[in-house]
DNA sequence: ATGATTTTGAAATTCATTTTCAAAATATCA
DNA sequence: TGATATTTTGAAAATGAATTTCAAAATCAT
C-alpha cells in the first residue's frame, strides 16, 4: 500500500462512499502525470508499466470516475475515440487540430469566452461547459503542400 | 427518372465520375428540404417514407458523399450517434445544448469567428472548419428546476 | 475472523458506423 | 441492339470504442 502523493482523489473517493484502491490511486496518479489528450489506450498502458493486470474496463471506470469528480474532461477531436485531459477549476483552453498529421495545439482567449457568455445569456441558457475546436493544416503541413504542389489527401492518423 | 429540383448535387457527382441514382438522388432531396440535426435514423426513416427499400448503409453513404462535397456537415453534440445539418458556403452557425432536454438552439458571432481567425493565424494555421458549442441547461428546464428545487439528473435522450 | 459490500478483469455485449459481396443497375462501345 | 465492363445497392457481417456482466478477489465493518 504505498502512499500515491496526496492526491485529493482519494479524499474525493471516499466522500462518494467509493474505496481508493490500488488500480484506481495508480491510474489517477499516472493519468495527473501525463501530458494532455492522452486516449484510454495510451493510458492504459502507461499503468500497465507498473501493474501490467489492470483491465482496460478498469481504466474506462476510473476515467470516468475522474471525469465526473472534474478532474479530466473528455475531448473527441472529431475523431472517434475520446481523448483525456486535465481540467482545472476555472481555467479551459480549447483546440486547434490538424487535419493532416493529427498535432493538437492549445489556446485560451478570454475575449472569446466573454462573447460565448454573453450569447448564452440572451438565448437564456446556463453554460456548464463549452468546446471549441477548430480544423485546418498547421504550419509544417502547409509547408509540406508547398513543396509537394500537391493537395495532401492522407487523413490525420494520430499514431 | 424524375427531376428532383436543380439541386446541383447531381452535377457534382457527375464531375467526381459518380452517379446520379434514384437512391442518392432521393437522400439528398429528402436531406436538403429538412431540418438541421437530424440523425442518421431521422433521416433513413424519411427516406423510406418514398422508397422503404433504401438501405441504411446506402443513406451512410450518401450523407458522406454530401459531406465531402460541402453541402452536409456532420455534428457530434456530446453523444454517440452523429446528427447532419446543412451546410451554405460563407455562412456558418454554432450551437447551444441543453443537457437535461436535448434541445439545440443555433447562433452566430462574427466576433467570435474573428478571434478564432486571429488565433489560428498567430499559431500558423490554415482553418477550415471549426465547432464551437456550449453546454448547459435551456430557460425552460432551468424554470422546472426552480419549480422543483432540486436538481434535474436526467440526461438529453434526444428522442 | 465473519459476513456484507465493493471492485476487479476477462469476456460478452452494445451500438453506431463501415465493409463485404453478390445481385442489380448503369454505362460503354461494337 | 447486345455484350461487356463498371458502379451501385442492400442485407448481412465486420469493426471498434465503450459498457456491462459476473464470478473471483479485495476491502470494510463488526
Ligand atoms: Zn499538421
Ligand atoms: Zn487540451
Ligand atoms: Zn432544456
Ligand atoms: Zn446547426
Amino acid at each position: 500500500m504505498e502512499k500515491t502523493s496526496g492526491l485529493p482523489f482519494q479524499q474525493l473517493l471516499k466522500e462518494r462512499g467509493l474505496k481508493s484502491t490500488r488500480q484506481r490511486d495508480e491510474i489517477a496518479r499516472v493519468f495527473m502525470e501525463s501530458a494532455d489528450h492522452l486516449s484510454v489506450d495510451e493510458l492504459c498502458q502507461r499503468v500497465r508499466q507498473k501493474n501490467p493486470r489492470i483491465g482496460y474496463a478498469t481504466v474506462y471506470r476510473t476515467l470516468k470516475l475522474l471525469a465526473q469528480s472534474g478532474w479530466a474532461s473528455a475531448r473527441q477531436f472529431g475523431q472517434r475515440t475520446a481523448r483525456f485531459e486535465h481540467r482545472t477549476e476555472g481555467e479551459h483552453h480549447d483546440h486547434l487540430i490538424c487535419l493532416i498529421c493529427g498535432k493538437i495545439v492549445e489556446f485560451a482567449s478570454g475575449r472569446i469566452e466573454e462573447l460565448q457568455s454573453r450569447i448564452a445569456q440572451k438565448k437564456g441558457f446556463r453554460i456548464f461547459d463549452h468546446k471549441l475546436e477548430l480544423y485546418g493544416h498547421c504550419a509544417d503541413c502547409l509547408a509540406k503542400k508547398e513543396m509537394t504542389g500537391k493537395e495532401v489527401r492522407e487523413k490525420a492518423t494520430n499514431e
